[in-house]
DNA sequence: TTAACATATGAACAATTGTTCATATGTTAA
DNA sequence: TTAACATATGAACAATTGTTCATATGTTAA
């Protein structure tokens, strides 16, 4: 939020007062976290990714299983548990040739509810 | 979830239970729900859009408003501002030659904050 | 060791997305 | 009416993304 007014806008003239300006300031988070935020929702918006996290509420998995409960690839799911494990939202252990996935965020949960909540309102 | 098993799958042979199966066809939410759970994500996975709402926070505002906040141009911010109608997030109200826009949800700000509380854990 | 199998991954491809630029649309003051 | 201005929007473009296909990697049983 810095270096304002160095970019030309259209509209010359401000609406807004003074004091919102510092209260947006004050709130607004910093960039790097902005930034992380969004690829935190990034990764919550497709809906395959979306489909995993919810089998994982129930309880760890294998790569297969998930594959087969979504009717999906292996190198598919695959490639999406790469993606959630580098948003470090799974974690995963070994047992032989299997490999396990399970949630590692208490957070998840609660913003998928409060997302539902949402889509139900509108419909 | 239906037409299981018609994809080959690699693993032959399931890990998983069956009991557990039935718990995740039972608790996953609707397709029609998961794609637009998931779209709802892909609006917050932007940090412009981010920014928007952030500020929105605050205040209702005007388009220059927002685009003096963020330093951008306000086409691009109109056009953030289009994805965040449709998505039912923003409304807007015309007053003479200015269009302020406003917020129109009750559960982003938790959203925000809890997606805000996964970044801090990993830093 | 080697075959079998679960998983990971690189390359390719089509599809989607965010911004810019130019310009259309809508509104008001004169 | 018309000029001025706030906003919306279409086209173009580069960048990003999700899946598929082929194959590499890792592990175990024989």
């Amino acid at each position: 939020m810095e270096e304002k007014k160095k970019k030309a806008i259209t509209c010359g003239q401000l609406i807004i007062h003074d004091d919102i300006i510092k209260k947006v300031e004050e709130n607004m988070p910093k960039e790097d976290d902005l930034y992380d935020l969004a690829e935190l929702f990034k990764v919550f918006g497709d809906s395959t990714r979306i489909k995993i996290i919810w089998a994982l509420f129930e309880s760890e998995m294998c790569v297969c299983d998930i594959a087969y409960l979504l009717n999906m690839t292996q190198s598919a799911i695959s490639h999406q548990l790469r993606v959630l494990k580098a948003a470090r939202l799974v974690r995963y252990r070994r047992s032989g040739k299997t490999v396990f996935y399970s949630l590692d965020d208490n957070h998840i949960k609660q913003i998928f509810e409060m997302g539902m909540e949402h889509i139900k309102e509108r419909q």
